[in-house]
DNA sequence: AACTATTCATAACT
DNA sequence: TAGTTATGAATAGTT
């Protein structure tokens, strides 16, 4: 029985996982056949599965020829292409590469809100790549502030210890001026480079 | 209403057939969709309608890496990959269009989390949560390296300190013998409390 | 595009 | 692995 709406995320139990991909497999294939009957449609589904397992479906019973049919779609519009001195396998992959690109593009307008697919510029690309980069910033902050602490700690005992030493230093010299020893030519080889950059994290 | 079972056959009103189709395919790319996410599996899905017009969907993102994928599956064999006689400008070429096409896939999967999936109608477009998060720890990773340099750092100073500490802290009982003077009774305060967990950035 | 009466798909269970 | 069923989802026909 379904019990509410089912979470749209990777199913973690392997054995439910393999059900499921059975049932839904099946379903999914069925479907594809019944709408290339229904409406007259030829269609190809690849999927693949763990491991390298491979299910297919091509209507036209000819996996191959759909993919065929697929690249040529893309290279008929080879004219465009003013690098005519590419072999054409080359030209066909560059030509699918930036088909590619457009599809992406469209994707980011739409999901930037504009919905007039005609009217394409890059300034929305470069609004994404701004907001990208704020995504990026708030997916880092939790593991820099876990960083921070730990720097932040280690500056604790930093300062621990230099106390510690002046104390320490303290005590020497007090001693020394009681025994008048001068054999206290270590102590100054002893160094706080502590004034050096360390803010990059901020 | 659905009046008794569907007839599996053409529909031959072109209005029905061009209705149905519309929401079948939709429906067909959102079950694909739903698959992959909930079976970790790529799927792609090819849909040739009248007058050449095509649908697409690759779970991947790239529907041409399915396709290579599908077929090296069948040939076994890599060796006769197109990339080895390539010309070299047109490999960095190939390699440029791919990272823009990383990059615009990535910039999709951002913008798909923010918004609501189920309002989703660019089907050729998806994009891949593990590209987001590699492309995430790709970024992240120059600014981890900045701050581990800044704990080591700090740790060798650390050490440097402790060591003078030790030092310091010899001179003293070395001069206490001399003198037998018991009021160093502040070195019992000076504590290292180095072997504490700081391991978080690891 | 939106609605709705039905059929269909399917998650949990046996 | 294969059935059952309660429930959610898809959709054909209509508006």
């Amino acid at each position: 029985m379904v019990r509410g709406k089912v979470q749209m995320r990777r199913i973690e139990n392997p054995v439910h996982r393999q059900v499921t991909f059975c049932k839904r497999r099946m379903s999914l294939l069925k479907k594809a056949k019944e709408l290339s009957i229904l409406c007259d449609a030829d269609i190809g589904v690849i999927v693949f599965y763990a491991h390298g397992k491979i299910y297919e479906l091509a209507t036209n019973g000819n996996m191959q020829g759909l993919i065929e049919r697929y690249k040529s779609a893309y290279t008929q519009r080879k004219g465009e292409s003013s690098e005519q001195n590419k072999p054409q396998a080359i030209q066909q992959e560059v030509l699918m590469l930036t088909h590619e690109i457009d599809l992406l593009q469209k994707g980011l307008r739409y999901m930037n809100g504009e919905r007039d697919i005609n009217h394409m510029n890059l300034d929305e690309l470069q609004a994404l790549e701004n907001n990208l980069e704020i995504w990026v910033n708030n997916i880092r902050s939790q593991k820099m502030q876990i960083m921070s602490r730990e720097i932040e700690m280690l500056r604790n005992q930093e300062g621990i210890l230099k106390a510690a030493n002046d104390i320490l230093q303290e005590r020497i010299i007090e001693q020394n001026g009681i025994l008048d020893v001068s054999s206290n030519t270590m102590i100054p080889q002893v160094t706080y480079p502590l004034a050096m950059e360390s803010n990059y994290y901020l």
